[in-house]
RNA sequence: GGUCCCGUAGAUCAGUUUGGAGUGAUCGCCACCCUGUCAAGGUGGAGGCCGCGGGUUCAAAUCCCGUCGGGACCGCCA
């Protein structure tokens, strides 16, 4: 692309062979100096397409970060100087005039890309930060995603509908945001969590296709994958089930994947929820690697040993464990599971017995032979594996093996490929909550699945049986995104308000908006949102959203750079008509 | 709300386990030298509230308590 403005004819990164003769401006940053005296200099000049090698004959105060602008001819390096390392390394500029366009104190940090910096003082300094490679590719490859998810969505017929920042609180979910209205004092605006109110609208709207890159915000703890405010990709579509949606959106991650790798990801396999915690232990399952919880409970049925007498019993497998982990390290592994909730975690190591596997050390001796031996036949155990068992209610053994699993087998973020899986058919309950109410396990407008509709007229017992029609994107073990087919009748509408123990009143005070529009004509429709920080985290190998997002938060919520968040004057709360209370100490 | 890890020069780290003389190294920075370097090289120099507060001790970067800041995770995130 032809970068060139009134003050540069080229880029510095983009400079070859090709160019030699040619009289060149370029302007950049002093990446590094290289004195020889008074009679020679070479600068390396930076902008964010590469670094040129510019020889100056004479003296001049050009130190680390100055803003430059030079001009010169381009020439072949000497025969020997070639540098092989550098995009630009076979040509230099021979420099006639350097105009300093501004100065620079020394940066904070080093340029250098070899040494990590303590992420605090990048975020302090956050604009020299971004003058380096990883976040100029880290930010240009998010832009190159939001461009591509916007052409796969018109594509498909999607319209860009914006949606209001300011709109009203809805309980339900995760922490508001609040902004105070002056206009309407005592009165507040909620930030939104997601669109999802407003794109049921456009549904009723007849927008039938909707879709938007929308920011969201969460008062929530930060994590590495989660900051306050993050972006989706929301979308929604009328007259259509599941499946097309899952087109919709496999559509597009494909495009997204393939535009960042190179390589366009085949099909996207599915796993029940159900099956997903039977095997991983959790409901994003990292399936770059295998390790699964294997089912062990009639293996220990009317077993003499206590510490299997539990609802359900199941292992995991650590191939060559023996070799690998130390005593320390499976003690660690024991103290683990414990914090994890697990009353403790079982531990054997597979020995060779005369060709065969056996089992010892750890709770061995507490199985009889048969149980051991089927334990090995069922985990598929070598010798010089090391095997883990947890016994517990089958909750706890999915909860604790899938984090022994992860803690165990994880590969790094930048290794096993890109697997992505969509988990369908979550169940619409999520439990019983203190009240004896179902709790949701999405949102109270998701549809419940359409085998599953006895169930769901039955109630009591039979709710914890009923599965949704709602679908997650898990890629490599990190939740991308969620989407359902939401309820358009008003009939489930009521009767799932009725079950989560919401009265009609409290149903119109909260959705009264939504269930009003409902009753003028709602198209069946479904959608989805995904994530843009962490599909981009991945794609571009970072563990922490924080290396794709330009200004991110800190852990505890604040801003190193601007000091958000920040006390208000007394003028302005005074307009508000707020008061702050005293710390409580 | 909880568990764990980290905090020493502008940066990256050692020193902390087992308290003991003056806290070192590398990079960067400043000055000078140097005409083919590219992590340039050479000589010299400056730069430290060992996060902060308290305690123990003859003596604390080091041990204890508290606190602040950062990070990972659990809870939380329909």
């Amino acid at each position: 692309m032809d970068l060139s403005t009134s003050m540069r004819t080229d880029m510095c990164g983009q400079l070859g062979t090709a160019d030699v003769g040619r009289t060149i401006t370029v302007c950049g940053w002093v990446d590094r100096r290289r004195e020889h005296g008074e009679h020679l200099a070479f600068i390396d000049l930076r902008d964010h397409t590469g670094v040129l090698q510019c020889v100056i004959d004479g003296s001049r105060d050009l130190r680390s970060e100055y803003v430059a602008r030079m001009t010169g001819v381009v020439r072949p390096r000497p025969e020997g100087t070639v540098n092989e390392d550098l995009g630009t390394g076979a040509v230099e500029v021979d420099v006639e005039t350097v105009e300093i366009l501004s100065k620079s104190e020394p940066p904070p940090f080093p340029m250098d890309e070899r040494t990590g910096v303590d992420e605090i003082i990048r975020l302090r300094h956050r604009y020299i930060d971004l003058r380096k490679s990883r976040m100029q590719r880290n930010l240009r490859t998010r832009a190159l995603i939001n461009s591509t998810i916007r052409k796969a969505m018109e594509r498909q017929g999607f319209v860009e509908i914006e949606t209001p920042m300011l709109i009203a609180s809805t309980p339900e979910g995760a922490r508001d945001f609040v902004v105070p209205s002056r206009k309407e004092p005592g009165s507040f605006y909620a930030l939104p969590q997601s669109p999802q109110l407003f794109k049921q609208l456009c549904m009723v709207g007849g927008i039938d296709r909707y879709y938007q890159i929308a920011r969201c915000l969460r008062d929530e703890d930060l994590r590495a994958d989660r900051q306050f405010e993050f972006m989706q990709l929301d979308a929604e579509a009328s007259f259509v089930s599941q499946e097309d949606v899952f087109e919709f959106i496999s559509s597009a991650v494909a495009d997204v994947a393939e535009v960042v790798t190179g390589d366009r990801p085949g099909v996207i396999p599915r796993i029940t929820w159900n099956d997903s915690m039977e095997r991983f232990g959790n409901d994003k399952p990292d399936m770059r690697f295998g390790m699964e919880l294997v089912e062990l409970t009639p293996i220990f049925e009317g077993t003499e040993a206590r510490v299997f007498q539990a609802e359900c019993i199941k292992g995991i497998c650590l191939k060559g464990g023996v070799e690998s982990l130390s005593r320390n390290q499976v003690d660690a592994l024991v103290e683990d599971c414990k914090r994890w909730g697990a009353k403790g975690l079982a531990w054997m190591r597979v020995a060779d017995d005369d060709g065969s596997a056996k089992l010892e050390a750890g709770v061995a001796k507490f199985l009889t032979e048969a149980e051991g031996t089927s334990v090995i036949q069922s985990l598929g155990a070598a010798p010089g594996d090391m095997v883990f068992l947890v016994a517990d209610t089958r909750r706890m053994v999915q909860r604790v093996l899938g984090m022994l699993r992860l803690s165990l087998g994880r590969p790094a973020v930048d290794e096993g490929g890109f697997k992505f899986v969509w988990v369908v058919d979550f169940p619409l309950f999520e439990a019983l909550g203190d009240d004896g109410n179902p709790i949701p396990a999405h949102h109270p407008f998701t549809m419940p699945h359409p085998d599953d509709m006895d169930h769901f007229n039955a109630g009591g017992e039979a709710l914890h049986e009923v599965r949704s029609q709602s679908y997650d994107l898990v890629l490599n073990g990190w939740e991308l995104g969620s989407g359902s087919v939401r309820i358009h009748r008003n009939d489930i509408q009521s009767r799932i308000f009725e079950l989560l123990g919401i009265g009609k009143e409290e149903a119109q005070s909260k959705f009264g908006f939504l269930l009003d529009a409902f009753k003028y004509g709602a198209p069946p429709h479904a959608g989805f949102a995904f994530g843009i920080d962490r599909l981009t985290a991945l794609l571009v190998g970072e563990e922490n959203i924080r290396e794709v997002i330009a200004f991110p938060k800190t852990q505890s919520g604040a801003d190193p750079l601007t000091n958000a968040p920040g006390p208000l004057d007394a003028t302005q709360l005074e307009e508000l008509g707020l008061r702050v209370l005293p710390q409580a100490t």
